[in-house]
DNA sequence: TTCTGTTGTTAATATTCTGTTAATAATAGT
DNA sequence: ACTATTATTAACAGAATATTAACAACAGAA
């Protein structure tokens, strides 16, 4: 189903992992340092990388860095042996998706690893997903909960533009033109009206929120 | 395994497909344009295409509209360059079965793959199940507990293959290259007549519903 | 042939989107 | 506090799209 690449210089902690992580129906491959992984990533496909941070050689933030550097965005779940949290916060400045600290709880470890799979899963379907929230371009449709609300394509690409850069301000012009297209007929004014209808339409969500910004346009915000 | 073929007129292209797909152990055939494309598909058996659209002679849309005439119902991956919203759902409403546009994420295109093959090894078993109700393609049946229903060709296999996708969006252009092919005389407006006839003969089916989609086209719907 | 059911066409009707305008509100600058 | 500017909102009209019914053409079975 999904195979998962374990990196980690510990012989009994490759062990470990690729137990339980068997036992949870994941295929698994082994590596022992950074170089290792790499080179086994050419060869095979992986889905999801959990990575011990000390190793010989290269360490884990150097692995993740190196792999963000080539636009890969594999989701990693970094294992720490420390719990200080200056740690997790380098861990998260070089783009890992999650960590876990040793000891290791298998429980823990496998419901994380699931989280970051459907995370890694959702990227993959051009969706745009806040919290509950889903948007999700295929069908133009806003999922929150059980809720679907399907939109105008005017409303949605608005909608979809605005949150594809969350807190990024477009002018009222550039949200025309790469909308509605440069040389359409339409006035600029329209946008402001469409805006104002998407407002109405997610009042009282709290999860995004599209703000004006006087004299320049407007923005979307994401609260979480 | 499963055996794509690459179709792209740029050589770097090529290569890299070809070395991502091998990669994921798939066996790979390549071809510069359409012609060969279709020439080398009569000699060797294909399960999936990765489509360029830019291409000198044949262009990726008519490629698409010559094997569906052909009743070839081949899943067809389709690779853009543009990236203009407009565009990307031009794309799929030519009557691809999914589409990527540059620059090409690796993981997305495995990713699409593998959900196309899943999809097509589903269509190829000629009967869907959807809670009591069954739909049978050899007997172009309906049949819900001892109630059976047989249809008339044309709406069975509309509904067919809206079934087949729930969820996936058609456009009426799109059902009728693929149900009537695409030199049909008949128009477009046809579909939404058929449509109108499946929704009254199943109307109060729990099972599953038909919905329009305000400006793409129609999608089936299951319910659980 | 006559009857029946399928299929495609068309036109009338219904529905939903979209853009415009004008009145009202909010804001910043003086 | 007043004004000029900018933003919001509601209401409307027309465009675009979807649904439906009615009918015509046709094919095959009785």
């Amino acid at each position: 189903m999904f195979h998962i690449l374990v990196v980690d210089d510990d012989k009994n902690t490759r062990m470990f992992l690729s137990a339980v992580l068997q036992r949870n129906n994941y295929t698994v491959s082994v590596a022992c340092d950074g170089e290792e992984a790499l080179a086994l990533m050419d060869r095979e496909h992986i889905d999801l990388v959990v990575l011990d941070i000390m190793m010989p050689k290269m360490d884990g933030y150097e692995f993740t860095k190196i792999l963000r550097d080539a636009q890969n965005n594999l989701p990693i779940l970094m294992v720490s042996a420390k719990q200080l949290p200056a740690d997790k916060h380098k861990g998260f400045l070089v783009g890992t998706d999650d960590y876990i600290t040793k000891p290791i709880d298998d429980e823990e470890m496998i419901y994380r690893i699931k989280a970051l799979l459907r995370r890694a899963k959702i990227a993959n379907e051009r969706k745009i997903v806040i919290g509950d929230v889903v948007v999700d371009y295929d069908s133009l449709t806003v999922t929150r909960g059980d809720e679907v609300q399907e939109l105008p394509q005017k409303e949605f690409l608005l909608l979809y533009k605005l949150l594809s850069y969350p807190g990024k301000i477009f002018t009222r012009i550039q949200l025309m033109d790469e909308i509605w297209g440069a040389d359409s007929e339409t006035g600029w004014e329209t946008v402001t009206v469409h805006i104002g209808r998407l407002r109405r339409r997610f009042e009282g969500w709290q999860e995004f929120s599209i703000e004006s910004v006087r004299g320049l346009g407007y923005k979307a915000v994401k609260k979480l």
